[in-house]
DNA sequence: TTCCGAATTGAATCTGTTG
DNA sequence: GCAACAGATTCAATTCGGA
């Protein structure tokens, strides 16, 4: 065990190679402001499963989501919660993602460890692997739980107005629809195969991080695999501590946070008061990279320009609010469709930004 | 405790009065075929919980309690389910409904207790009750959990092909799209107060009836309030038992199931899967003359031929076997569908044989 | 270069009957 | 109980290859 890459200065980016227990023991207690952790989730898969095609599924077989019993994940599961829980503040949160195979042990034993769920939270997959034999339900999500250290802690993180903000103002509900992560997001290793078989996408962690977490705080993840915990949080400005057992995706997870650049802080900033009204989520466009925060929209004559900031609002001159609102006010009229007046500049040409509306549109399907 | 209502004949609708564990366990052995279970997770309103040794618990809502109350929940939530998993046939299956509250200690007893989990589908609300204080996520879904009796139970109710039909013919996905009961739906008391608090829509019970029970099935309700399960098990052509402590739900519940009507057979029949489908011998093609010994078959693009022979077996170059075998053989595969892999000619036409396979259900089903 | 069809792939507790 | 074998079974999104 080791400390891979520590820095210094405004943004702490640590990566840990090491046991997670033994690791998170040696840090200082009450040191973190939030916790994500995707444990391994206990598969028991059968033989080999074919494809009606007869190609052959690329199974989770990995030694690291081996257990003996349900005893022993449970053991394993206290365990590194206990440790999880020294090191988080008082103020602070966690969150665990899984599946039916392993949510229920790990939600039981969050509560018989004192912490308090706040929701459960569902991430509908938008493209999940079918059921190929015809035997159950396509398993199209998976859980979070976001729980505070305690019920009687009365402080905790959570950007309601941004979260109404990035979903078109309206509450944000404990159903989240995401596209898997595939494509250019997707990892590879030399070969071309994928670099880690459950590689989470960064719109998750967005929404995650966004939500419960504020500029400047530090996030821990135990089981950091490829890092997408710190690539978000670098992206955010929040700090992080990663740990990760395995070299091999450590140095992954090393070269990809290595090329992610931290949004300008007046882009990080997010919504605290009240909004106009806004018909589409602007903010999906943001959580899911087709905007990264800080892009420049124009109108189609170039006389304005507003900057794009993390949580779907954006900013023009001292004006701050949603695309509509900030349309209108720059053009000094009542009302204004921002998804035709902004646009953004690519291959060279400007384009409105509701190309990429539908381009959501379409990758999510239904609304 | 007192069995209220019992018709003898087709359709056997039974509501016993009285505290479903005891209620169970004078029910005969490996009887139902499906449960559905609504448990209570307030145990306040859960009322008369007793702990092992039958003393009473006290009021459980307050924070020093936390531990303790979770310790009570797990042993009234193992009891009932004992008595559960004895009346229930080892074909069998059950569905448990909770919230964040209580669905982690649900699965984690059902996992203990050796049910095998074969989905869990979460039902999202089209219109959730808003989050009024703005401080968490809308809690806009509910977790239903199905799972079999134990893990090598082979042989379990799923209509896969109904729910695909109920589903735009997609696979039926494990997030349900299901509005809260409202309206007319829901039942009220003498005063226009709602009768039962936590009143399940009958779409959601349709959904579970229909994809997990066939017509004549049982099912049993241990929670059964106001009787959702034994409308839509009416409505539906399933028998029903269901166990209510409280007079009054009970009350309510009679009446509504007796102003239902069971659909006519025939509309309630589902698509059913080809597994479902005599079995034909590629060699009866050959005794019925669809076939003649020395007829040639060939994969669509004609890059394989094999002749038929009078055993039903094909000669492929070297290779001898079933239309299977060989077309798993020549493609260089593991398994084949010989049925649509095959090809023969007719009307100068290249079609698969399994249409002749079809020809003689047709003929079979006249017969 | 662009467009269209084919191929690939993703946290999966993934068959049933006969001999 | 195990081996052999019949034969049923997939959605969305991206990438690749040929026209």
């Amino acid at each position: 065990m080791g400390r891979v890459n520590s820095k210094a200065g405004q943004s702490a980016e640590i990566i840990i190679q090491g046991d997670c227990i033994e690791a998170m023991n040696a840090l200082p207690e009450k040191s973190v402001d939030l916790i994500f952790a995707d444990p391994p989730y206990n598969l028991q898969l059968g033989g080999g499963l074919t494809r009606p095609d007869q190609s052959k599924v690329d199974a989770v077989d990995d030694d690291w989501d081996k257990f003996a019993s349900f005893q022993v994940y449970d053991e394993f599961t206290r365990n590194w919660m206990n440790a999880a829980r020294r090191v988080l503040k008082d103020t602070g949160a966690i969150w665990v993602i899984g599946s039916y195979h392993n949510i229920f042990r790990v939600g039981a034993t969050l509560q018989d460890l004192g912490f308090w769920m706040m929701n459960d939270v569902v991430w509908r997959k938008s493209n999940p692997m079918p059921n190929f034999r015809g035997t159950r339900f396509t398993n199209a999500h998976e859980t979070l739980i976001w729980a505070t250290k305690s019920a009687d802690q009365k402080k905790y993180t959570f950007n309601y107005d941004a979260m109404k903000a990035l979903n078109d103002d309206l509450q944000m509900r404990s159903d989240w629809l995401l596209p898997i992560c595939t494509g250019g997001e997707r990892l590879k290793d030399g070969d071309g195969d994928k670099a880690h078989p459950t590689q989470k996408p960064e719109a998750l962690l967005h929404r995650v991080l966004l939500a419960t977490t504020n500029a400047g705080d530090t996030v821990l993840d135990p089981f950091f695999g490829t890092g997408t915990t710190g690539a978000v949080a670098k992206k955010l400005g929040r700090n992080f501590v990663g740990i990760e057992r395995e070299e091999r995706y450590i140095k992954v997870a090393r070269e990809r946070i290595r090329l992610i650049k931290t949004g300008a802080p007046e882009d990080l900033k997010v919504t605290t008061s009240k909004k106009a009204e806004v018909r589409i989520p602007f903010g999906t466009l943001i959580e899911r990279g087709l905007l990264e925060p800080g892009a420049v929209l124009t109108d189609p004559a170039k006389r304005h320009a507003a900057r794009v900031r993390a949580d779907g609002s954006i900013v023009c001159r001292d004006a701050t609010g949603s695309i509509h609102k900030i349309g209108a006010h720059v053009q000094g009229l009542d009302a204004c469709n921002g998804w035709t007046f902004w646009h953004f500049k690519t291959d060279g040409k400007l384009k409105p930004i509701d190309i990429l509306r539908q381009k959501v549109r379409a990758e999510m399907g239904e609304a």
